[in-house]
DNA sequence: TTGATACAAATAATCATTATCAAATTAAAT
DNA sequence: ATTTAATTTGATAATGATTATTTGTATCAA
């Protein structure tokens, strides 16, 4: 099975199992989660769906990706300017690599995270439960406009 | 001269090279800015300004800080529940870490961070301007509860 | 002191997100 | 297949933090 049907199945299974039904508007959402790679707004996501279903209303939207949110299925990025992301491919915390030109927004692999968070740990007795990093800049693209 | 003085006339100086008057009501939010280890939101400059200048709006507050930051002179924390909060003793990007419970806003050290952006720079070709850390969790105040 | 400009206060506007609610749709039971 | 009870949708209103507007006031340099 290819790995954005795991997701997506795995999305459907965390609905049903707690008694949400799986219509075909919140199904293009889960789809559109599970698929994208590039980190889509609300709006970009009701955009697409749309496409299929014309009449959908950004309510819509909006309630079926806090849903898939409530059951950690997917990661919520909000950023300062009021622009939220989202990530549903890898649904748990990790570094972002965001150019401030084009708004792109990468995943790259920063293994030394891990034990930087153990620091913290033992230096403050901190129960760590969540976090956020993010890496502001300009890709390569953009530094040769 | 006591740290926050020197951080307050810095403030003052960024403000006056560029034509902006200092006001008492301005003096007041750059005071708490500079002062301030708690991270505090524009509510809270907000009722602490009012009891010098009890007929202070809102809205004044809120173009005070906007100033300083523009001029980079304060840094603005903006959270996905909409909470801002903002730290004008170290203008400038660093680690952050939140007690969940208590809403404490920590600075941790971690030297380790440095070495991760160099790392990222040489695999991405990104140029980084800009960064953000946070870490989520329990203070050990709270865990006692 | 004056004059030009910036600023403060009060309030209206903005905009992304959330709440509301009647009508339609769903999944399960018969 | 129908029925049924609950959920979901779509349209729109409400929310709330922040920003813009306006008018009168305070500031600073000459």
């Amino acid at each position: 099975m290819t790995d954005f049907k795991t997701r997506l199945n795995q999305m459907i299974d965390k609905l049903k199992a707690n008694q949400h039904r799986i219509t075909p508007q919140r199904m293009a959402v889960l789809k559109i989660l599970a698929t994208s790679k590039g980190h889509p707004s609300v709006e970009k996501i009701y955009e697409q769906v749309k496409r299929l279903f014309p009449t959908t209303s950004l309510a819509t939207v909006y309630k079926s990706v806090a849903l898939v949110k409530e059951f950690g299925e997917v990661l919520e990025l909000g950023f300062t300017d009021g622009s939220n992301r989202y990530d549903g491919n890898k649904p748990y915390p990790h570094p972002h690599l965001v150019c401030t030109e084009c708004r792109t927004i990468m995943d790259p692999s920063l293994s030394a995270l891990a034990d930087m968070t153990h620091e913290l740990i033992q230096e403050t007795g901190f129960k760590i439960t969540n976090h956020r990093l993010d890496f502001f800049g300009i890709c390569p693209e953009c530094q040769k406009k």
